[in-house]
DNA sequence: TATGTGACATCAA
DNA sequence: CTTGATGCCACAT
């Protein structure tokens, strides 16, 4: 049957929410593979606007989730915007200048460990 | 219903 | 290398 899209039983958001909260500790992913592994694809914005609108709100390690580059975009909507960069140097993940070093090193793909 | 918006991704020049 | 334009799709108004 045909579920109207406002019919969804999970929003979008919460379903970010849900792989948000999966990513190991000392991990970061990226939007587009959020976005992918929802389903989405290529509504990789989305993530980010989800994650922008459960911040302070959803228990969600929105810092663990940067863009394609590795680059901290979303540190200026944390209440404090060194945070994002803080977090991550505490969780091991080597963090220069609002930028992952090496993000490969600590990439998690929610494709491949959530299958 | 239509329009505007965006914590991105990707390509062309 | 940088900059600009375009696609994309769920949500807000």
């Amino acid at each position: 049957m045909l579920l109207n899209k406002k019919d969804r039983p999970n929003s979008f958001y919460q379903k970010v929410y849900e792989v948000a909260r999966q990513i190991p500790f000392g991990r970061v992913t990226s939007y587009g593979a959020i976005a992918k592994y929802l389903g989405a694809g290529r509504s990789s914005r989305m993530v980010g606007y989800a994650l922008k609108s459960s911040a302070s709100t959803e228990n969600v390690p929105a810092h663990r989730v940067v863009n394609r580059n590795g680059l901290l975009t979303g540190r200026h909507h944390f209440v404090d915007p060194t945070l994002m960069e803080q977090l991550l140097n505490s969780e091991g993940v080597e963090v220069i200048n609002n930028q992952v070093v090496d993000l490969k090193k600590h990439f998690w793909d929610p494709l491949s460990e959530l299958s």
